[in-house]
DNA sequence: CGAATGTTTGAACCCTTTCAAAGACGGTGG
DNA sequence: CCACCGTCTTTGAAAGGGTTCAAACATTCG
């Protein structure tokens, strides 16, 4: 609450594509130097959250998206019972909101699980940019797909009947794309809690508390609070069903 | 098998999407009549399917994108252990495949339901006109977010971890698609056996079948086979928890 | 008509949820 | 620095719902 002023003075900081070491996972994938610094046109603010605040709320009006430069975000869809439900997690490089172009509404509601750092990306100026930019559309294309295909595999994630399968697999998306940005694949903090990954995953907190302490036991993982250590990836491969 | 000489002889059909009923739902969506014209050069290529054919399967190249024309499909995915899982349902005015975008391959088999034909739409060319026609780049994004969005419902949709209120909602979705192409969101009949319900809706097809046997018993439907007919859509929205 | 496929119904079992309570962690203020 | 408090987490026992296994029934299509 104290820190407010301190943040809106920060709240815009000069953003710059090319010198970003995201720039192959997020939006400026496989643009050359000088399509770079024309995006960087458009992508020319940075916006700081702290930890719980909102990015925007569902019935927002639809402007920008928004990638995540540090940080971590869940998204999450508000039930009509009051039920919240958490659809995705977001960490650095990822794009948040295109679910929001085809309604021009945001649908879904994006809260910063820790201090964060976004890029705004200005939605009709990065429209105008595609249509001068062939690659940019093609990469954009290719990041709307990958969206897509996201969705597609939590489905298949939650498609695992037993909680163990769910799990795992949660636990080895997680090292993947921690894997992707140069982090170690088998050491990581958990930026969510032990309710937040239940309902992700469509488990209560006693059973996500519960299999910690089974997989710890049989030697598969070693778990302290929000630290997670993978022993045994391929074992834990071994687990899931039918995702990847 | 005796039916194949007969199926190549009308494998092509030339398209319109000008004069197509569902150009209002399709890609064509929003287009002017002069940019309709402009698509329907790309969109010249219409495919017969019989039932039980595939339109393409997990690892073919992706070249083009689908339309529906008429018919009914599924796409799966097929698990490491052999296992299917079923991960949508299409309809007509609906387009297939954009999930294979970011990966120049498709990752879900495509079969059809019912004897279909599909609109293929190649995707370079589709890329090149989307570079000519603004107007067809904008509606291009909104079916992307479209396709974005059907997955986070399903997702949604599976998050209910009552069967009965899965099943509801599903009912409810075949309902709107239904009404939204002018047919009864009352009365429509299932392309799709028990047990493909079951498995898009992850359970088996035992409870399915108890399902519908226990709504009929309390005459929220009617269900003769496959054929469906809704009595009480209110009271069958109630059931379905935070699916819209 | 007959075989194959798809559907319905029953009973026992298993896993996750629910309800309950104790324990650990982290931040705040004295 | 420590005690306190709220929040998060762990663990236990009972209950519920869907799955599994089994068998009869219906439908479709050659």
């Amino acid at each position: 609450m104290r820190s407010i002023p301190i943040k809106v003075s920060l709240d815009s900081i000069k953003a710059s594509c090319g010198s970003c070491s995201l720039h192959e996972l997020c939006l400026p994938m496989g643009l050359s130097q000088e399509d770079t610094e024309l995006l960087d046109q458009t992508v020319n603010k940075r916006r700081k959250l702290a930890r719980g605040e909102h990015l925007y709320r569902v019935g927002d009006p639809f402007q920008a998206l928004y990638a995540v430069r540090s940080g971590f975000f869940k998204t999450l869809h508000l039930g009509g019972n009051g039920r919240e439900k958490i659809v995705g997690f977001y960490m650095p490089g990822e794009v948040l909101g295109m679910d929001a172009i085809s309604i021009d509404r945001h649908q879904y509601s994006t809260m910063a699980l820790e201090d964060s750092i976004v890029c705004d990306i200005p939605f009709a100026e990065l429209e105008h940019l595609i249509g001068v930019i062939p690659s940019l559309q093609y990469h954009f294309h290719r990041l709307m797909s990958g969206d897509i295909n996201a969705g597609k595999r939590h489905m298949l994630l939650l498609d695992n009947t037993r909680a163990e399968e769910r799990l795992a697999g949660f636990l080895l998306s997680l090292s993947q794309r921690f894997a992707a940005r140069g982090y170690s694949p088998t050491q990581f903090n958990l930026r969510m809690t032990r309710e937040e990954i239940g309902n992700y995953l469509g488990l209560t907190i006693e059973t996500i508390s519960r299999l910690f302490s089974r997989l710890q036991k049989e030697g598969l993982v070693n778990v302290q609070n929000r630290e997670v250590k993978i022993n045994d990836l391929v074992k834990l491969r071994g687990m899931v069903g039918h995702c990847d």
